[in-house]
DNA sequence: TTTAGACTTTCTAACTAAAAAAGTCAAATG
DNA sequence: CATTTGACTTTTTTAGTTAGAAAGTCTAAA
């Protein structure tokens, strides 16, 4: 989950901000608290980011884009697009439970969240769409599956698999998934995946 | 969407109840409110029903029969099972776009929402699985489909339209839906059953 | 049995002040 | 020059406080 120390003050910044946020979540982590951590002042993140906003963003983003990043570097292998499905899912849920204080926001987010907030998770949204539709590429290229709106079908799996998620977290009051409800949502994936493919499938 | 006027006083106050509690939600209605409209005196309502929680439960409990017995009614008919979960689904967003208000307490749920509340919401899910379980039940008994896991899959056909339904929301900070947001479920909600059934059918 | 006026209790909204946290900056360090 | 910090200001949050509203109660009357 938290990979190879950093050298360099920004990725210890990083570093901190990233395990205090999945921890306590944005609101109840503070700029002295990750300061403190790396015996920097909390003057010295203000010379790396410009607001706490930053900051949360850029974490945000950078795990996003490693969860990402790994899943399309399959893409130009000989994978089969199925499977890439079933990867990525797979490695959506480890995502979705380590880092459900960083999406926990997109719970806040119901009440009163601030746009800039908002925008940052439509657009990891828009960006696991677009890997989406890359993978449903791949395998119509493959004549694995039919040749389909893939604007449309990205858009459709990305909501039901995010719709299933939600589910698990809309009763709790806390953030934390209990084992059952975690295998649960992974034996829900499975079989929402196995319709959705046999669905597409030439 | 409001049907036959009532006589009694009982059904006065649901009634009115009804109608507040889906324009402005259970917050910003009050038991004077209600009373004026009939033209009761709020401690009369407390002769009916004991705490302003009991009414509520009551409106939404008898709005979701309502719908659900629509829905029941056809079960011993000749309409196949699918055709079944088709107007099932048509009619649950239609119910779903005309009491977002009261079923917008289960966006109010994440935060702080009394467990009272919670548990309510819980057994209509239960009620609309066990619809779902006669439905699917049906359809194997025709012959339709394959012989499953009808608990998991009832439970998971729910899973998956309450989890699109809640993508609406989420983003939101009204309960109003657009007719845009509204026809994009629509299509994924069709796309979804297609799915679905290709997938249990024999 | 049903209703309501007058009542008490509980909750909420709007303030406040104090504390905490965000954010700034000139000077210092190396 | 890049980086750091202590001391600073500004903004936000929190914990009271209080007044008004709404929930909920009760007794007497119709």
């Amino acid at each position: 989950m938290f990979n190879i120390e950093s050298t360099d003050n920004f990725s210890l910044i990083l570093d901190s901000a990233k395990k205090r946020f999945c921890r306590y979540g944005l609101k109840k982590t503070t700029m002295t608290e990750i300061a403190g951590d790396i015996g920097l002042s909390k003057a010295s993140l203000y010379y790396y980011f410009s607001t706490k906003e930053e900051l949360f963003k850029e974490v945000v983003k950078q795990e996003h884009k490693t969860f990402l990043n790994e899943i399309e570097g399959l893409l130009s292998s000989v994978v089969p697009a199925e499977e890439l499905f079933h990867i990525y899912l797979e490695r959506r849920l480890i995502y979705f439970r380590d880092f459900a204080h960083l999406s926990s926001l997109s719970l806040e987010s119901i009440n009163s969240l601030k746009p800039v907030y908002a925008r940052l998770f439509e657009n990891l949204r828009k960006e696991e769409i677009r890997l989406v539709s890359k993978i449903l590429e791949k395998g119509i290229a493959a004549q694995d599956f039919e040749n389909l709106d893939i604007a449309y079908y990205s858009q459709l799996f990305i909501a039901i698999f995010q719709g299933l998620r939600h589910n698990v977290l809309i009763k709790k009051d806390t953030i934390n998934i209990t084992e059952i409800e975690y295998s649960l949502l992974q034996r829900q994936y499975e079989s929402a995946l196995k319709m959705f493919v046999k669905g597409i499938k030439k």
